[in-house]
DNA sequence: TTTATTTATGCAATCGTTCCCGATAACGAT
DNA sequence: ATCGTTATCGGGAACGATTGCATAAATAAA
């Protein structure tokens, strides 16, 4: 059905008598109009419950006061932790955010960010999918200086602002805590190798073993491409670190959905879970929850958004263009709870 | 810093020679072009990446192909998951969804609805914040016809299609199946009573206490009428439950976020957790990793968000303006795991 | 050859808003 | 009476895209 008799600025207009022009002034206050003529449509306006058109706005200046988000899920701690920091900032400097998700999919990616660019929004929170490798599709928007600030998942080779956790340290130190615990064979089962969040952890994890004199096993580590979104995969992995009865003594998962099925799939297997030392990146609310209660690595993800936002709308609102980019690196925060200490 | 040289129809036009008119309907694929002024057009256009201004075409179609969503949190399983069903069917259908959260707050709500119309999406799925009580601000926009998809938490004043889960069953049988467990005496925690859901399935929990004889009493059941939002009002909640020792020997939770804030309340509370038996409304896929493993009512989140969705879509596309409406219920699913046996 | 028809293209209005220019009137100063 | 100033307000272009209508050229029919 056609839907269309919201009321406009030429209806106030023409049911006053005025030309548009002057309502306009009016309605944004400008000083060229007379007391009384303002107090009218005021009132008019007011009683009539005009809305301004944003889509027409946007058109005539040419910017829309919207932020685009891109995320793999939105069902995924992290995710909507951010998204809140991102909207907490956001909201108060006068913007809005549209949130899309990717799935994990670029093809959706790729349609999410050309849909939110051709919607005007005035630039873009992005976060990369398990898939995407190639990213030539933002090449243009970039070059043209398009305000693009990455968070979490990120691309080396996109030179814009990028805000994340620090991946290697967390990684590190979780590993290193396991081995603390007096855990020798660990299993690291992470995402696609894509991702620099799987390169940062698992280079992390490595380095941790190394320092410890514990030889890296490649057999140890799994690749779930599809970082959780595909149960099978994880529990297959999962399976395999077992294959050898006591091949692994610990688990050290990369990835927030990723952990959380995880364990799924460990209590699953062989109810496992409570056979292992084990400790995962999450921000779940519900780790302790467990039993025995989840050690984890909690990445900031409310101040990542907040700080992806201020760095976007820094970028937005300045006058010339930023040539000069940083990368931010917040402090994620480690956890101790009994899944990671001596069986 | 000001953003513009995206390319438009008019650059097109300039550099090939051709009015704007027929570049649109080259683009179009129109039968008035000619072969080679078409093709001549098709291969600048990709050349250039041409992708056509949504804004420009909203303005003028006076639709925009999107629909507004607005939530409490989508850092909650019902919801995220339910709107994955609208994005599902919205995707395949051609629309795009613009998430907004209200975060329990309904001046944010309603500044929200107003944000999405003046942005001409073509419909609404709604479900209200704890604080609604007040819809006022929906009436014109209702009067006019505009479609509105409720779905979850819905206003029985407002008339328009309703979608929901079987909350009054869902309540009921959960209550019965306590009951059924041996407990007698069950606390019952739930948000506002200005929640449909809310008064829903207290009047399941009521009569299955009814059914069975048992004699109803006021100070078992707590509201906490943020919805989860802050924890400290359900820890009160659950203490307050606690206060005489051995009060009660149950607890039934209704509200997804309200459960996962209970569950750690519970815990925090005296490891109350393990001492009573237990079941709640939520849609998390961790429900049997605690222990002992949680028995949930379990909503159709995804169904729901899909069904809203096409229900919606089908009032937007109808010709003629939609009068009559209908409510779906559909049926949640009882998931027993150990929390609700006896003792 | 003339007229009718088809084919291909351009013009201009439209959507809602803003803003640069002008236009008009009132008023005081000359 | 004329001019300049100031205070108010309107006209119209612009933003990007679509589309009914007009027009031109090319072709077919007479």
């Amino acid at each position: 059905m056609k839907f269309d008799d919201v009321i406009t600025i030429k209806d106030i207009a023409k049911a006053l008598n005025l030309s548009t022009s002057t309502v306009s002034r009016a309605l944004r206050g400008r000083y060229e109009i007379s007391a009384e003529t303002k107090k009218m449509v005021l009132e008019y306006a007011e009683r009539m419950n005009y809305r301004p058109n944003l889509i027409a706005l946007s058109l005539k200046e040419q910017r829309s006061k919207a932020i685009g988000i891109v995320v793999s899920e939105i069902a995924n701690n992290f995710f909507s932790q951010a998204i809140n920091g991102i909207e907490s900032i956001a909201y108060n400097r006068g913007y809005h955010v549209i949130i899309t998700q990717s799935h994990e999919s670029r093809d959706r990616e790729m349609v999410n960010v050309q849909h939110l660019v051709s919607r005007n929004v005035d630039g873009l929170l992005l976060s990369f999918s398990c898939e995407t490798t190639d990213i030539s599709y933002l090449n243009q928007l970039h070059e043209k200086g398009f305000p693009i600030v990455q968070f979490d998942r990120v691309m080396e080779e996109l030179d814009t602002h990028k805000v994340i956790a620090d991946n290697y340290q967390g990684a590190f130190h979780a590993t290193e805590h396991l081995i603390s615990q007096g855990f020798r064979k660990i299993g690291h089962i992470t995402s696609t190798i894509n991702l620099n969040i799987t390169r940062e952890r698992l280079q992390g994890y490595k380095d941790a073993l190394q320092k410890h004199g514990i030889p890296y096993d490649d057999e140890l580590v799994k690749h779930c491409n599809r970082g959780g979104m595909i149960y099978d995969e994880v529990e297959e992995a999962v399976e395999s670190l077992f294959i050898n009865k006591g091949k692994i003594d610990a688990l050290f998962t990369a990835g927030d959905r990723l952990t959380t099925v995880c364990l799924s799939a460990l209590k699953n297997v062989q109810n496992k879970y409570k056979q292992v030392g084990f400790i995962g990146f999450t921000n779940t609310n519900l780790a302790d929850l467990f039993t025995p209660p989840v050690s984890v690595v909690r990445q900031p993800a409310f101040e990542i958004g907040q700080r992806a936002t201020e760095l976007l709308i820094e970028m937005i609102e300045s006058r010339k263009p930023v040539t000069v980019f940083e990368q931010e690196v917040l402090s994620s925060h480690l956890i101790i709870r009994d899944s990671s200490k001596p069986l």
